[in-house]
DNA sequence: CTCCCGATAT
DNA sequence: ATATCAGGAG
């Protein structure tokens, strides 16, 4: 099958098993998204969600992240790993977010991926989930691990893989694909143990001689 | 390409 | 012991 012929028959499969595909984060508000997206790289949401539950009541909008004491803010990002990087990446946002957007998160894709530490995932996770915009393709390591496997795309690159699926993917559909994707990667078409046995879509994969 | 980072699964 | 986890920057 080629990737236009496996998207419809895919897309009901997704429907079927995450009728409301939602990413799992918790958030009040899409610069409290934008947080919890940085703090996600090589991290479970799980564990975003418990550093978050605290952080966003001790810090509360951009101006707080921005004017927060640096070796304070790291601590408390310490659980989600690389913590240096994403304290001096979501301090450099929130001051950029302040200085050139008024403190309000951009809704364009070309704005957003010019903040520090935003890149298009991040970005299509904001815009498709806070503003349900589709303006790409969420591509994650499930989502890229998901499309490799049905044979969607023999890239490796993730924004190259996104380019494949935003061709064959009606747009209108790309704010379900994505966060619809990154769940059936997370619960059934996992990294190491891809629950093949009990997969409704294993008829349509590529990894199945399809 | 490497580095950043620690918790958890296998 | 090693791979992986809702990545991005230099």
């Amino acid at each position: 099958m080629t990737p236009a012929e496996i998207i419809p028959p895919m897309l009901a499969r997704l429907r079927e098993e995450h009728p409301d595909a939602k990413y799992e984060l918790d958030w009040t508000t899409p610069f409290e998204l934008l947080v919890a997206t940085m703090l996600a790289a090589q991290c479970t949401d799980e564990r975003v969600n418990r550093v978050t539950a605290t952080l966003f009541k001790k810090y509360q909008g951009p101006r707080a992240f921005a004017e927060a004491d640096t070796a304070e803010l790291e601590e408390d990002l310490k659980p989600t790993g690389f913590f240096k990087q994403k304290a001096k990446s979501v301090q450099l946002m929130s001051r950029e977010l302040l200085a050139r957007f008024g403190g309000e998160v951009p809704t364009t894709i070309e704005a957003l991926i010019t903040l520090p530490g935003v890149a298009r995932k991040s970005a299509n996770v904001v815009l498709n989930t806070a503003f349900n915009m589709p303006t790409g393709i969420i591509v994650d390591t499930h989502v890229a691990r998901v499309s490799q496997r049905m044979g969607l795309s023999q890239k490796d690159k993730p924004e190259e893989i996104e380019k494949d699926l935003m061709k064959v993917v009606a747009q209108d559909e790309w704010t379900f694909f994505g966060p619809a994707t990154v769940l059936h990667g997370r619960y059934t078409c996992m990294a190491k143990k891809p629950q093949c046995s009990t997969c409704g879509m294993a008829d349509l994969c590529a990894k199945n001689g399809v």
